[in-house]
DNA sequence: AGCAAGTGGAGGATTATACTCCGTTTGTGA
DNA sequence: TCACAAACGGAGTATAATCCTCCACTTGCT
């Protein structure tokens, strides 16, 4: 009668289960809130009683997908820390994780989530960021001004559709593509001035780079 | 009875007006979709028979929508290619300025629109928009494979909140700060390999930089 | 083959949203 | 200041979406 996570579950329960977290997980990032179990069921492929069977309630959903999220996450964590040759290049290859792995989502639905915790996977998540940060501020890939708060908010940024009705294929091409762009501006932070004058001035030869991290936005507008 | 837009409106019929407009703008950008008219009425703090006088249908109102945001866009445009001195610099002011107006709600409601257009405004953002990428391109900030459409999502990227329950303050600073990164890495996206040598190793006072457009991203995974 | 485990979805209860209508309030011009 | 058209607010009803249970049917596993 009750649904066991882990060994002792049957094939077609897993997959139902996954469709379902994967289902969720997208929803909660296009809509940004609680998404209605229905369009959550419909979505996954399965029926509306399957997923009451594996989650009585939005809940127990939620904090399934959180798990989920983060465990996949650390994954990616460790396997950026163990195969990359510096720390800039870690740092660089689990941001893009993220995108993958949807880490957004966590902290959107964190609000909904009364006295629900995880305190396992937090920890490691939160761990692990901080050696990534650590590991670029030491091969100086970004510098102090740099934090795992900032982070964890372009992980959101980055993660969410665009909500104008690309295929699945272009949304993440397009993720992609802009996070490194703006990695490649926060990597490149402590030697950027308003833009470095060998861009804006083809003629000039002068590189010396002047160190100062607030740049342009603070002479907009 | 009917309502004119203009010198001949009441002033309070205006500030509603107004107050209806934002808020289904912040709405949608939220969302990612239609919002519920109730939802709008409250969010603007007018009654729902309020809106439904201004807007008899969705379509009325997701309309004018577009057309304000394109409007206030349109003006920022000029405003920056008239202020800037030099292409680069209108260019990024440019996109700052399209957080603030929300432009991006304009291809999240577009599907929505059954044949109702809006040719002017389109024209004239579409013309604006190619001459700040023109500029850009012509003073170097940016190069060639910068597109207008390249453009456009990020625009949408950066208006769109978090959804993470930060107030207004909040989301427009972390909006603006991520799109200077972004901005930084795109302006400096001929002169970069995966990241100049000179920010990963201190030691080395190489500085010569190798064009390769498509960067660390073709190396992930 | 056999059976526990799992699935799907009809259907009734509940809740949210759409929209109208009219009594009350308010800006404005004389 | 007054008068009145213009605009406002929100109660109330119709409609639609969502929630959730229940059970007959299907399927993976030994």
């Amino acid at each position: 009668m009750m649904l066991l996570v882990g060994r002792t579950m049957r094939a077609d329960a897993l997959s139902s289960r996954r469709r379902l977290l994967d289902a969720a997980r997208e929803l909660i990032l296009k809509m940004g809130g609680e998404p209605a179990r229905d369009a959550v069921a419909r979505r996954a492929g399965v029926g509306i009683g399957t997923l009451y069977r594996h989650f009585p309630d939005q809940q127990t959903l939620l904090h399934a997908v959180v798990v989920d999220v983060l465990d996949r996450t650390i994954d990616a964590g460790f396997a950026a820390l163990a195969e990359s040759a510096t720390g800039g290049e870690a740092f660089r290859r689990y941001m893009h994780a993220t995108i993958d792995t949807g880490l957004g989502v966590v902290n959107i639905i964190h609000p909904m989530l009364d006295k629900t915790h995880w305190p396992d996977q937090h920890a490691a998540t939160r761990e692990i960021l901080d050696r990534l940060v650590n590991a670029a501020r030491r091969d100086s890939a970004v510098d102090d001004s740099v934090t795992a708060t900032e982070i964890t908010l372009a992980a959101i940024r980055f993660c969410r559709p665009l909500a104008i009705g690309l295929d699945p294929t272009d949304e993440r091409t397009i993720a992609h593509r802009q996070l490194d762009c703006y990695l490649d501006g926060l990597m490149m932070r402590p030697l950027t001035v308003d833009r470095p004058a060998s861009l804006t001035q083809a003629t000039t030869t002068d590189r010396s780079l002047v160190v100062r991290p607030n740049r342009s936005h603070s002479q907009r507008q």
